[in-house]
DNA sequence: TAGTCCATGTAAGATGTTACATGATTCA
DNA sequence: TGAATCATGTAACATCTTACATGGACTA
């Protein structure tokens, strides 16, 4: 049983929202601000092909009125259940460190397919873990500041910043959830 | 001739500071911030011989005082010209979409290899380009809002904090580097 | 009828991941 | 002497990128 990427989980998150064919998932990709994936076809079709062999979600050809005819795909119960699974799973150091962009995609399709609670519980882990980390960085700054060049420097306090802001991040979106219920 | 990948640059980056082992590249990625890349002797030793294969390293064998012998690996000439041309480039708005880290990355040594009236213009080109392309996010946000699930409208918002930071961030690094001469 | 968009695919080549493998040195 | 650290490597496998390829439908 190979892994599952973070492409893997972006597809199978936007093909619950509701059907869709590869175009479909390339225009997405080429045409929102969810850009960090690829949108070249030698991308997405193998990709949907190895979902699709691995029984995550299957695809039916439409036969098209007028058009031409495409394959859309939907979830199935394996692929709705493993993409929860992966959203569940408890948030790590190493998610913090490495994998921010996976954590926020986990945290982008919340809504339809966890429920307001496991997102609630997701955005609290999520802030007690920056909270972990971030001083980590500013005690590596502080030992290390007068040892770097200051474009080093700079280039860490960057990183510094933007774990600051999702630290505020976390907060507000609390704030919103609560607000919701 | 084949591309340079970003993990290339940070390895010629780390070694154009100070000759370095293959070991040392690994403890540097393992033991400070510089951890979006992976430190397994898979990864940093087959790029170390690609890099000395092109011409842009060459490693030196250093027949210890008692240790095991170990490859010190500089920068070739080459190498140094290719880094400071990458370093150079114009910064483009796929560079600012889908690839910060490489843009964090180089400017991160920029100190060192191309001085400060590079490191000025590439802040300034950085900005500019941050500037433009914000507005665009916001204005998607304001379009969709309403069609959007809450968490996937809050993931938004948090990536254009993050680009509203780094936007920041920009001008008060180039506050340091007027400061600084 | 020429160009653009819809729509899906493959092939070659390179890179990255994980796991395995080896062996020297240092220190408790 | 056993464990941890220093140090370098390979192999299998999977994925991604770029480029190429095809063809229907719509519209100016």
């Amino acid at each position: 049983m190979q892994t599952i990427t973070t492409l893997d989980f972006a597809l199978l998150g936007l093909i619950s929202q509701k059907p869709c064919s590869g175009y479909d998932l390339r225009k997405f990709f080429s045409s929102t601000p969810m850009t960090s994936y690829s949108d070249s076809p030698g991308t997405i079709y193998p990709a949907l092909h190895r979902l699709e062999r691995r029984g995550l979600i299957r695809g039916q050809t439409e036969t098209g009125k007028g058009q031409r005819e495409r394959r859309l795909f939907q979830l199935t119960l394996r692929g709705r259940t493993e993409f929860r699974r992966w959203q569940l799973r408890p948030i790590t150091r190493a998610d913090v460190v490495r994998r921010l962009d996976a954590l926020m995609l986990r945290f982008a399709f919340m809504d339809e397919s966890a429920g307001p609670v496991a997102t609630r519980r997701f955005l609290q882990a999520f802030h007690k873990e920056l909270a972990s980390y971030i001083p980590t960085l500013r005690e590596y700054l502080k030992n290390n500041r007068s040892a770097m060049p200051l474009s080093g420097r700079l280039a860490l306090e960057s990183g510094i910043l933007g774990y600051e802001t999702l630290f505020r991040w976390t907060k507000a979106a609390l704030a919103a959830y609560h607000k919701e219920n």
